[in-house]
DNA sequence: TATAGTGTGTATATGGATATACACACATGA
DNA sequence: TCATGTGTGTATATCCATATACACACTATA
């Protein structure tokens, strides 16, 4: 079992909270369906080349949420989502992200017509690189 | 001396991260001329509603960058900036922002259309925002 | 020109959060 | 049953943020 969740040391942003992100997305934008088998701790953990200790903190604090249930012994599945609160998260996420940015292009001094076209420049060459990147 | 600084508690990005990115930003952006004097590392812990010691820490770290000179007695002032490193710098993090964004809404499962709608409305309602306050 | 007062940066110690290694308990299947 | 894989609990090291006490530089004023 693999997943698509990436970690960047160099940021200051804590590793867990990098990865709870990542994978509350996974579960509630539907690309983790309901049952599915998580991996194990410690090889999410060699994956993503970090503690176990770090992941199971992750997975701790998703089953609280009501995102994931965890059986001793068994694994760690995904948990059945309300649909209707998965488009609500999707949209609020990426409003929030897309804030953060353009907030700090403008204390940055940056006009509108720049950050406009930075973020059509990085838009299209995001999209195409997603299309080929799927291996 | 007032700093157009805002810290997010919510963030679990450390504030003193927080704060070195924007008072970077205003130096490396021209919004701070060399030889200001900034506020000291007491006033603008108030202002920040942080402790002296996080703000000290920042004044320290950009101290070494070569950013700010600090004298002890007397109080931190703004260094000279190569002017070259001035546009460059802003484009870099405008775009590092931007990226982190729309890379988070692609694995949000956001279509390339639906980001693009985010931004416009995002950068429009910004935009108005910051030609009124600028009390 | 002394000197006391105020403002400045600096150093040390404590509490909490983060990340890790290691030893333990449970569940499944040969 | 027992071997292997799973999650779980304890102890340790490091980083983040703070409070407190200290050392230095300017300045008013006698």
């Amino acid at each position: 079992m693999w997943l698509p969740i990436r970690i960047d040391e160099q940021r200051p942003e804590p590793l867990y909270h990098q990865i709870e992100v990542q994978l509350r997305g996974l579960i509630l934008s539907g690309q983790l369906k309901e049952s599915t088998l998580l991996p194990s701790i410690r090889e999410l953990a060699v994956s993503l080349k970090c503690s176990a200790i770090t992941v199971r903190r992750v997975y701790q604090d998703l089953e609280n949420e009501g995102l994931i249930r965890t059986r001793q012994g068994t694994g760690t599945f995904v948990a059945g989502v309300d649909t209707i609160a998965r488009d609500e998260h999707r949209l609020e996420r990426a409003t929030e992200e897309l804030e953060r940015a353009v907030a700090a292009g403008l204390q940055l001094q940056c006009t509108v017509a720049e950050l406009e076209a930075l973020f059509q420049q990085i838009i299209r060459r995001k999209a195409e690189e997603g299309k080929e990147g799927l291996t």
